[in-house]
DNA sequence: TTGAAAGCGGTACCAG
DNA sequence: CTGGTACCGCTTTCAA
């Protein structure tokens, strides 16, 4: 491994002056600077982050603590933040916490103990106490937080466009699902949904559904059309669940979107792909995690921030299981 | 930020005997490390990460490079690999390579620079030579290599059953789509089911589709039928372009799996919930990912490895894009 | 069994 | 404009 004590030799410079080069800092002749910039050539020198970080207190690395990349709304969020903070240099250490508080704790103990510069994170249960005196900045994603930055989308919002469109195209009988407690998020858009069913001349029923997971899907769906077999129009919590209901709706021989409308939510890059393509909230993920990524790197470059929470636009993706209106 | 001096004050030892204590290193009476353990629990102390990494030139960091989480193969792996990597005590340097050999290079830098004790790489162009002279050792995901450890699934095998179980189900006409040239594990798949299909007493075509990626899935899949109207039973090359395919034959009118049988390949969590429920050539994704940082786990602790190659089986997962045998 | 001290590879202060 | 050097926090000889 080559030093800066070898660049300095080759170069007949002190190490002193050698780091100044490298990080354009204090005055260097334009001879000098040449003589150590071929010596660093030559040698093929690239300075030791470790070293780096641990005089300087802090690494180029962010944090990023997804609840599970598996989900698939999560990889897109992790691109955003990916490309965002990659093209400024830094780089990242990752960890799935399963909402899990031991390994959450455990990330973020790697994180501080990593001299990371900032995280982020898109945790959604509400235990705020984890995040105090972490000694770098913090953004939240796909939630809200009254004291830290964060990104999200208007899941409410969400909620009622999606029951303003399934509404508008006629269903009557509208089931909507609840999704897990737990997650805000899912809770938020729920309450939107709730809000404007309850205002409107329909008749609706919540089912309880606790996960968003691929298996429980499944389940899900079949326990939906068991319990409410009229009804002709279901509001999902997620485009996984949604998929797994307008499956088994086209099992049981419905006609989407005819006799049944489904509206997702998240519009998950496969939702397209379904037949009939479901019709979906959309929550712009990469740009989220876009936009969070370039909010941490103006706190870590302490930055002047004017909004500290940036909430995103979700829109209705009309596709194909609501009917057309004109 | 409290440091081993701080410890060894408390104690009332020298930062040298805390060091043993930590490590379990070298000789300590009983009841010095007593005082120690108490001194660390009582200032909360914990190691940093950083400067044991600058003197033993190692950290506990693992780099994780992936052409794009985006792809929903890829976040099995990666959870796969997070799973055995966590419970060992490593951490993830992650990126996304695009296979983009500037990229590659960044992060390869990153992970030199930042001491990580070795690496996962799912890159899939062949041009090993950037991996020479690394300093750590690098396990290959989801392809082979000769000289360097690999993990991956018997895509040559897995492209002969797909052609075996539809012939089998009596397609006659069938279309074989080639995959991105550039991506072995597409190509292994493809001279696969070529193979059989060569063999067999069966008409079939080859559709040279360059991409795996959403957009680019939508148009093979118009394609397809444009050229080959008449086609009988399709073998595509991942679950992505044959969710592509499904959705345009049903919106064709076409009677799946009566007049068209589909094989996908990867079997990602999402085609299950695919209607029809989509037939497709499993790779375990995440026992892959599994494996692949076993493996990697066993050269960092320098343990003997008998097979630096594991190939994982392929399956048939039979569902309702193929039609019933007995 | 313990402590002093020399690094690991950089950065930054201070003197010249 | 440049060099000497202390120091970041930990590990590991070496000597006591």
């Amino acid at each position: 491994m080559v030093t800066i004590r070898d660049v300095a030799k080759h170069a007949g410079v002190s190490v002193a002056t050698v780091s100044r080069v490298l990080n354009s800092t204090g005055y260097v002749r334009e001879d000098t600077r040449e003589k150590v910039m071929q010596a660093i050539t030559l040698l093929n020198y690239s300075p030791n982050e470790v070293a780096r970080s641990l005089y300087k207190r802090e690494s180029r690395l962010i944090g990023l603590l997804l609840p599970d990349i598996t989900n698939p709304f999560f990889p897109q969020l992790a691109r955003g933040i990916e490309d965002e903070v990659h093209s400024q240099g830094f780089r990242l250490l990752f960890g799935n916490s399963d909402e899990d508080l031991k390994k959450e704790a455990a990330y973020l103990h790697t994180f501080t103990q990593n001299h990371v510069v900032g995280m982020i994170t898109a945790r959604t249960i509400s235990d705020d106490e984890t995040y105090e005196g972490l000694g770098f900045p913090v953004v939240f994603l796909d939630r809200t937080s009254p004291q830290y930055p964060s990104v999200y989308a208007d899941g409410r919002e969400g909620g009622r466009i999606a029951a303003q469109e399934i509404i508008k195209r006629g269903s009557k009988q509208i089931t909507l699902l609840k999704g897990p407690p737990n997650v805000k998020p899912a809770q938020e858009r729920f309450q939107g949904a709730l809000e404007t069913l309850s205002g409107a001349n329909v008749d609706f029923q919540v089912m309880n559904t606790t996960s968003f997971s691929f298996h429980e899907a499944k389940k899900w769906a079949k326990e939906l059309f068991e319990k409410h077999a009229n009804t002709d129009g279901v509001i999902a919590s997620n485009d996984i669940v949604a998929a797994a209901i307008l499956r088994e709706a086209l099992q049981l021989g419905k006609s989407i979107p005819d006799e049944l409308q489904i509206v997702g939510f998240d519009d998950i890059p496969q939702s397209e792909l379904l037949f009939p393509a479901l019709s979906t909230i959309r929550q712009p993920a990469y740009e989220m995690g876009k936009e969070a990524a370039k909010l941490l790197l103006k706190y870590i470059k302490k930055e002047i921030v004017q909004n500290k929470h940036i909430e995103l636009p979700v829109t209705f993706i009309e596709r194909n299981t609501t009917r057309k209106v004109d």
